[in-house]
DNA sequence: CTATTGACCGACCGTCCGGTAGATTATATT
DNA sequence: AATATAATCTACCGGACGGTCGGTCAATAG
């Protein structure tokens, strides 16, 4: 005797997403305000709380969203399948991917992780972690020498900061795209 | 037959300048308020517009007043008394050390920028850019292979990725200061 | 055909923000 | 000593923000 959700609902959730981290990625999760979330959705903004229950709920969706996505790709059973070199290549090569297709995400998760409540926030560093952790292991098996085996979690941190910062200064319309990047990270870190 | 400013007016200046710097790095410049600044202050909100003149002058001169600290860096005679590695093994313990000591102006730096004016933005992005094509020159230096010249842009960005992500994930007091990892970065890039 | 509910909207509310007005006290210079 | 001004404060303002209210319209299950 009712109606049941739209079969277009899902896609607006996923449009609002995707415009909500345009718009966090380039103002700030704080001075982005909800009008120009509607407006750049096409939306009213109380259409948009019927899609979202407050911002928050937007930045939790962002955040958790992108580094899931992450957490499967260091679990993927690829990765479980290769050693050594050929691994942490496999690795840095899948993550420099994601990023390229998910910079606002990104983005906001590295800037805006800090406006989550520490809950939600701490369930989102441990995902990061874990995915961490994953870099570091494979980073640490590189390491022949077992006296620079206590360098092998510095040395993961410096080599997020490259991946991570590739998002800073790398145009999308560049001659340097993504993917010419992976291998020579890569290069440079081994 | 008036009186002059106090001799602790540019004490004052400098002590607003830091408690804001903090709380822009920990809160992000938007959603950091003027009360709270002048509560870090220990000052009233009004004191607190008596030196300066709105909330937008603290962010100019927080970005402004490190690139500038920065671009004298590079521009120090040391520097161009030094050739080839070591040279660039300078330069990187250096900008290193500079971070240290200004984690929260750095922060700022490269979060906040957005939210210059595009003039001032332009102004202390040049700066940096003075900065990133000093490292540049450097890093070109090294290649000896011809071929991989049109590497060493790129890989100034990376260098620089790995040293700007350091304040994300150095504590203070951890048993890594900022001192050892000048040469580990420098051993690892080179 | 009708009851129910999803999708959508304009107008509005309470709160907090950046910034100011106006007054008071302290002090350097004449 | 007189006085101009620095240094400081409390009280306040207009506006923007996140979020809600009350309601319209049409799709759909019974």
């Amino acid at each position: 005797m009712a109606r049941g959700k739209s079969a277009s609902y899902d896609d607006q959730r996923d449009m609002i997403l995707a415009r909500a981290a345009e718009l966090f990625a380039r103002h700030g999760y704080p001075s982005t305000s909800m009008n120009q979330v509607a407006q750049a959705c096409n939306l009213s903004k109380a259409t948009l709380y019927h899609y979202y229950r407050d911002k928050y709920s937007l930045l939790v969706s962002i955040t958790d969203g992108h580094v899931s996505r992450l957490a499967a790709m260091v679990e993927d059973e690829q990765v479980l399948l290769l050693q050594g070199e050929a691994r942490l290549r496999y690795l840095i090569n899948r993550i420099v991917e994601e990023y390229s297709g998910a910079q606002d995400a990104h983005q906001v998760l590295t800037e805006d992780v800090r406006f989550l409540e520490p809950a939600d926030r701490e369930r989102v560093l441990d995902k990061e972690r874990l995915v961490v952790s994953s870099f570091a292991q494979a980073v640490a098996d590189m390491q022949s020498n077992p006296a620079s085996a206590h360098l092998a979690k510095p040395l993961t941190m410096l080599l997020f900061g490259m991946v991570n910062w590739m998002f800073t200064w790398m145009k999308p319309d560049g001659q340097l795209n993504h993917a010419a990047m992976g291998p020579i990270v890569a290069d440079l870190f081994l």
